[in-house]
DNA sequence: TTATAATGTATTGTATACAAAGTCAGCCGG
DNA sequence: CCGGCTGACTTTGTATACAATACATTATAA
């Protein structure tokens, strides 16, 4: 039974729950399980081909990440999220990005500064190809940000903003669609890299209030596009 | 057996990962469970008097509240936490406990400013107390700040800071002792109050900030005291 | 005496069984 | 025709059994 997960981990040794967790974090980040969507065990053990053990472990850990939803003896359900709280997620990544950015500044290294033009330079080459993955480009997206997050070396904020910008996963597919935003990411990711690169804090910190503003707008028309046609998002419980 | 829970839950339905969630929580906070302690499935369940998944589960939730540190096939341990970590997450309760005071200065209504001096006056009169309960201090002391927190309106910011004010709790024992560090936060938190009332937001950023600062320093210095008779909060693994 | 191998025990990882509670459909009475 | 009740079915909550691994101890050989 070990031998039938769906290949993850082709080395190291990794708890069941661990892989159940992944499989369906991403599975919801990609939004093929959708919000509101009830989260059954046994057919998610039938599913895996596990017990139902793992299942409620990796629930647990969901549940704890903002993910799924739990009512006690009602189940787990895919955590529905409002416009509101899209909005309180990105007002605390600002001003947590912003302490990041200003701590960079500050004492980034020269070979880390190396990594993160590296990570930049790869999120930029998927931005121009024709037809990119969308899921290639979130992920390139994600490795710039981790970056700059592992630049400050503060282990909490990197685990606190990763978290945060995982709950903005399940839109950035929506909105990363659009040419027009994809360029403008990277021309904000150069320049936020320049100014880390002069070590010009004032500069780094406006550009980053400026990138977060305008992700937040990004997702705000897509999701108001998406509402047109059908409701889903606004209403919390 | 459900009878024979540390009575917590007087009327509504908590189930008993919940139950042990919050008992070792308290223990862990409390020190009743040193850091570094193993904590080993099958004993826990018998001194709690259930079953193995209910304390796996338990620990899930505390793995994720950074509690607990969980090794592969050899066991969860009550997490150390160094002085670096105790530094990284003040630097970011810094970072959030401002933006939560502007926020506040913006929009608090006089009812929630009525309730967080109410909050304060608790604070205030079990510090005069003359042999107050270290615990009930600190309970009121979280009340003040989580009125603060609550005032934001921000869900996920009030959780965030919580968890990592949750860090701090196992110290704060120690340096609550101290009746002149007492009477300096009765101060501090009139002083914030006031700042509030006032609307006067670049007054409270900065009391907000010294604050921190000094809880700091009170942190350190209990930390540097009990170091100086014996060491083990010094090195991360 | 020391290093290494073997073996037994303790502990976690996973699966399954049983209990309790919740949901829903169909039936009966008003 | 509508509303409440009953009972089967679903689903979660908890306990326990079994498997696999890690650790410690002891014995053996160099």
């Amino acid at each position: 039974m070990r031998e039938s997960d769906s290949a993850l981990n082709p080395e190291e040794y990794m708890p069941l729950r661990e892989v159940v967790f992944l499989t369906l974090r991403s599975q919801i980040l990609r939004g093929e399980l959708k919000p509101g969507e009830r989260l059954m065990e046994i057919s998610l053990a039938n599913r895996l081909g596990v017990s139902r053990t793992p299942i409620r472990e990796a629930i647990r850990k969901l549940e704890h990440e903002g993910l799924v939803v739990m009512i006690p003896r009602r189940g787990a359900h895919v955590a529905e999220i409002t416009q509101q709280e899209l909005k309180d997620v990105l007002e605390i990544r600002k001003s947590l990005e912003i302490l990041a950015v200003t701590k960079i500044c500050r004492c980034i290294t020269d070979r880390e500064i190396g990594e993160l033009e590296k990570a930049e330079e790869i999120f930029a080459r998927q931005v121009m190809k024709k037809d990119s993955d969308p899921a290639a480009l979130g992920e390139a997206d994600e490795q710039f940000h981790e970056m700059i997050y592992n630049a400050t070396h503060n282990r909490r904020m990197i685990q606190i903003l990763n978290n945060l910008r995982e709950q903005m996963y399940r839109f950035r597919m929506e909105y990363l669609k659009d040419k027009e935003v994809r360029m403008k990411i990277v021309e904000e990711h150069e320049a936020i890299l320049n100014a880390i690169r002069r070590r010009d804090e004032q500069e780094a910190v406006r550009l980053e209030q400026e990138h977060i503003d305008n992700q937040y707008r990004s997702i705000m028309k897509s999701l108001e596009e998406r509402c047109a046609g059908r409701t889903g998002y606004e209403q919390s419980e």
